[in-house]
DNA sequence: CAGTGGTCTAGACCACATC
DNA sequence: ATGTGGTCTAGACCACTGG
């Protein structure tokens, strides 16, 4: 069960990988089972060593790459955590890039305004690694920054894994939406890729974010994905960019 | 001249700074001050670890960072060199989020309309931390993809450093303008702060990219900077998005 | 205080590129 | 064969946290 050693490899160099890859292979896997939940602290470096024959650094290796990928997060002293989308602002925005344009950081208020269940569509079947016709619950909400609606969303996902999710049951919680996905349905979101387009407002958002139809809006599309690369959630959000913007950072 | 050792630090620890961070500034001065070009190779490990008295772990974890801040380049075998903006498709592609919406990898051709000179106004001089009135150039572009006209771009940068910038010298040039702009004027672009909006395309844009005026347009703001976050560009592009879509990848 | 992550070292060996 | 970056180890010590 541990991790082949690269020197055990006996021809010369087809398909190497590094120990370090394969421990963070078997973290991963730890985590997508469960093993370790979001706010939780996983074993220490040592431990984990240990458990794995190998040398501290090269868990520290692993270890460190996830962090890099936000999937885990280090505190010095304290021990090594679960990455989470519940707790403090810092990590709601990591996938929350709509901000006053001003800079003052202000956190939206979501409501919700339908739940709607349906079958994928061609397209949303593509995105979301589905059959066409598998069921899908569908959510339309409405962001308010400031009591003001700026942000009109629709977010698409597989009834699969989100059974039992209910107007109400969103409406209770507090919280942002991942971290209810995480706490509630054990779906944690990794990463997610955006495509980000200028439409024109259309009569039914344009009445729900108050501006005239035809008004444009900064469209964006998110494919978000958990452990494995599996996409599992679709979101539209269609936004009003006159006092806030999209932000992002090139590196 | 060498890096003074943490340990070497007398009170216990008042703004303690690691070895390697150290070595990282020292080697972000090398590049800052030319020692190293882009695309060169700067000097092996083992050579940098004996000139800063080190071990060669401890440049190896500044190099690291560098690299992950895609500052230098590692080559297994080859060495490690200053990125640039020159070259292979892939490094063009890190500060150009605008892509055909199917997916197929384009370049876009550039098209220079006018060089202008000018004083900077007061948001100008925010942005670029110049002073109110100081001169700047201001390049207006188009860019197109298969021939058609897609963005709109407005680049306004200091003069001081762009001296000697001229249409002629740019329309003889074959490259991106960040490639121009580190080879002849040598200001490597190192990262870029962006804000998106969605517009409506006033009468003049919607001529150039061939669009209804009021048509919505992705409004692209940029600041990029070079080293030591000094801000040496701000650049406006407009963007048709039927076809085309700003794509970003959150982690 | 003990336990955690963080830094630094020195050395061995591997993979890759080049001559 | 040589030199480069890449991996792995073992051990020492530092910085931070909390009991």
């Amino acid at each position: 069960m541990p991790a082949m050693k690269p020197g055990a490899v006996s021809s010369p160099s087809p398909s190497f990988q590094p120990l370090y890859q394969q421990i963070k292979e078997l973290l991963t896997q730890s985590l997508q089972h469960g093993e370790w939940h979001p706010g939780e602290t996983i074993p220490s470096e040592i431990d984990l060593a240990a458990r794995f024959q190998v040398s501290q650094g090269t868990v520290r290796k692993a270890i460190d790459e996830l962090a890099a990928e936000n999937i885990l997060v280090r505190r010095q002293g304290k021990g090594t955590f679960v990455a989470t989308h519940t707790e403090e602002t810092a990590s709601i925005f990591r996938f929350l890039r709509i901000r006053r344009c001003d800079g003052r950081e202000e956190m939206p208020e979501s409501r919700l305004l339908e739940v709607r269940r349906g079958k994928a569509t061609a397209e949303v079947a593509r995105a979301l690694q589905m059959k066409p016709g598998e069921a899908v619950v569908v959510l339309i909400r409405v962001l308010d920054y400031s009591g003001e609606p700026i942000i009109y969303d629709e977010i698409t996902l597989p009834s699969v894994l989100f059974k039992g999710l209910t107007k109400a049951k969103i409406d209770d919680y507090l919280g942002s939406m991942y971290s209810l996905f995480e706490t509630q349905f054990g779906v944690r979101m990794i990463r997610a890729d955006e495509r980000l387009r200028a439409i024109a407002a259309d009569a039914e958002v344009a009445r729900e974010l108050r501006v005239a139809p035809g008004t444009p809006l900064l469209s964006v599309e998110r494919i978000a994905f958990t452990y494995g690369d599996r996409p599992v959630e679709l979101r539209r959000g269609l936004c009003t960019t006159r006092q806030h913007c999209y932000v992002n950072q090139l590196s």
